[in-house]
DNA sequence: ATAATAGTTCAAGTTAACTTGAGGTCAAAT
DNA sequence: ATTTGACCTCAAGTTAACTTGAACTATTAT
């Protein structure tokens, strides 16, 4: 598979791929006669590791340090089973954050409709908040 | 207030309080006669705000552009209405996309567990995977 | 009263993660 | 035969979001 290929597939630049296998992302990346990058499965399935490891809050170059782990084979095992274990904690505090961040927007939203109907921000104050905002419109309060 | 409180409460450093002042984020902040910054309780509704909107994955210059809005007052209710619903669909895509993430993440503990149970990644493919993950494993061999 | 602490501005520096550009090779189409 | 287009390297440039440092003033504690 060529870059430009890949690129299209992953929706990933050139650039970016070209920079990924500069630093070492790709330890096993072939190349034809000529010197031409010729992308196989296993690069395509370390992009997807790469870019789950990344959403997950890996700096590139801690996803570089775990692509040498890989690299120095079962030795490291429990070491990257540790880093998937803190990733999956990890994304478990980030979806609570956003489901905390979801009940502020769903507040605001609550907020401009009223705005909305009254034409002004004036006055929302003497309208009946919700129930389920009470706690949020306080915690916003300070 | 003093700055240095709100850093502290806020856990924000005081260098970050003071650039967001400079750019704008604290269009009512007050000074003492020397100067000296004054929070309030706005202020700090602001900041929580400001982190909301930061969370849901606008950059510090729409952010920006969003207290430019509010400075302007009643005309732009509807637009800052719009701006919380598109942060709350992009937030809903954030943890769609993480919990995807998750799937991936638990399927890579299960992997090293084995691993580690055999002291090595040979021969892990002939052990039976659990249903959950065969769609997983499938999908990250493209 | 004086020393330490905490506040100020403004310009310059930092870091991550790319992106761009110059200069070059090679295969395929006109 | 030559032009087009895709690939290559390597160095330099970019952008966001702060952070640091210098040089200064104000407040607070002893």
């Amino acid at each position: 598979m060529k870059i430009s290929e890949v690129s299209q597939i992953c929706n990933i630049p050139i650039s970016t791929l070209r920079y990924y296998d500069e630093i070492g992302l790709f330890p096993n990346l072939e190349r034809n006669k000529n010197g031409q990058r010729n992308f196989q499965k296993d690069e395509l399935e370390l992009l997807k590791v790469i870019d789950c490891l990344k959403v997950s809050g890996l700096s590139i170059k801690e996803i570089k340090e775990f692509i040498d782990l890989v690299k120095q084979g079962d030795t490291t095992i429990s070491k990257r089973k540790l880093l998937f274990e803190e990733r999956l904690n990890k994304v478990n505090e980030e979806i609570d954050k956003l489901e905390k961040i979801k009940e502020i927007l769903e507040y605001k939203q609550w907020y401009y409709s009223k705005a909305q109907e009254l034409g002004t921000e004036q006055g929302i104050e003497n309208i009946n908040i919700p129930e389920k905002f009470i706690e949020i419109k306080k915690s916003l309060e300070c």
